[in-house]
DNA sequence: CGGCAATTTGAAGGCAGTCAATTAAAGTGG
DNA sequence: CCACTTTAATTGACTGCCTTCAAATTGCCG
């Protein structure tokens, strides 16, 4: 693992997939140091931000699972997204309309919003980074409502398959989150959840491991429920 | 009404708020003006990009409603979002993962995305424009994918009271889109939408003008229904 | 081992969907 | 301008999926 001293600019430079463009390697390296605070380790179901903070701070994932959500007034809550160690989030103008919070142990560093930008009027590598990977999220964020209108066996398929390609495992997976986080995100209760992967299971499509793991027995099965 | 030369320029231009502070504005202008093409005008129901097609323009719309969706085998459509004048969308690579139509007569500007990334990467303005457009229609994303979890009432009337601020309009609406897009984009059947608005409009939130339009006769009402 | 939280399972109810019919509105041709 | 056709929108009756409420089970951590 890289120091944490210009992690950033490290991940900007792996994610431009360039090294050696930069103009001046060094002050890039400056600027993004002086901008990034962090990375700070939280546990889990930590808050990490708070919906209706003022919104100083956009968000690297540098380890863990992290979720955004958002709390209503009679206690409902709803997971916009979770996010993983990679993913840069947390864009709002004056106060953060989310709340976000650690799944598991995470590690997250903060980038001051303001500098952020400023460094990417001087540094285009730096602005190209930020628009891939805000439309990225978007693309992602967009998935997820076309999701939410599809039936209970979909939603599951699509969260297990999507969630299992992100984090790059075949086979097992082991869910970082917690059904009620599932639910949540995918817009069901968790009895109905555990109702569909009940029934998924018994559809020799999964298989329950110990802890949270799941085992994928059907991938073709499982991506035709996708629809 | 702007000459169509240059009105890409001059979109940026009024968005970034900020006269004379291109370091070169004939220079950007010219670059800017290179990159776009048309604005061209579209029927109603047009198809102006399609699911599939090669992703190379990026859509700013001048005129006119659009909307973007999915059609799925089963012949089940969803609408992603509707775009107003201003609003700049379409960021895919490689190919488009939704259809872009016009809801209205409607007038589109396509601009060549991997020119305007080149122009962005020079002009910082632009990139911050591009950046600020894209944070705009993630949010947007995700308040839709929170809306679909909610009653049918709650999204109807969240519906009409974002509608009514985008266009800017107090009173009636003149909805410029059908039913049937309206339930495709709330996540609604059109006779479950339909029986909504009669309710709202039997509890006296709102009422029904000749053509298509609405007039919201109770407006704290109306937003205490959205929750 | 005991206690608490998370998850699973069961039974009953509600909200939106489906199927079908009616009404209203928009487009066409005489 | 009106009769006709076609499409959009509304209303009704019934079904089904998911939710709600409740209880049992499992797993985790002291």
């Amino acid at each position: 693992m890289p120091s944490d001293r210009g992690l950033f600019f490290n991940v900007v430079k792996a994610s431009t997939n360039c090294s050696g463009t930069f103009v001046d390697e060094g002050r890039v390296k400056h600027a993004l140091c002086a901008l990034q605070r962090g990375p700070v380790r939280f546990q889990r179901n930590d808050v990490i931000a708070c919906q209706g903070d003022s919104a100083d701070y956009i968000f690297l994932v540098v380890g863990g699972v992290v979720r955004s959500c958002r709390t209503f007034i009679n206690g409902d809550r709803n997971v916009i997204a979770f996010y993983l160690p990679g993913d840069l989030f947390g864009w709002s103008d004056q106060r953060y309309s989310l709340s976000v919070e650690a799944v598991t142990h995470a590690m997250v560093m903060f980038l001051k919003r303001d500098a952020l930008i400023s460094v990417a009027a001087r540094e285009s590598k730096v602005a190209r980074f930020l628009l891939d990977k805000t439309t990225d999220e978007l693309r992602r964020s967009q998935e997820h409502a076309l999701l939410i209108n599809k039936g209970a066996k979909c939603r599951v398929a699509t969260f297990l398959t999507d969630l299992s390609n992100r984090l790059g495992v075949r086979g097992a997976i082991d869910l970082p989150m917690s059904r009620q986080d599932i639910a949540d995100y995918l817009g069901l209760t968790i009895e109905t959840l555990s109702r569909t992967i009940t029934q998924l299971e018994q559809l020799g499509l999964i298989a329950r491991n110990p802890q949270r793991a799941l085992t994928i027995r059907n991938n073709d099965a499982l991506i035709r429920l996708m629809g």
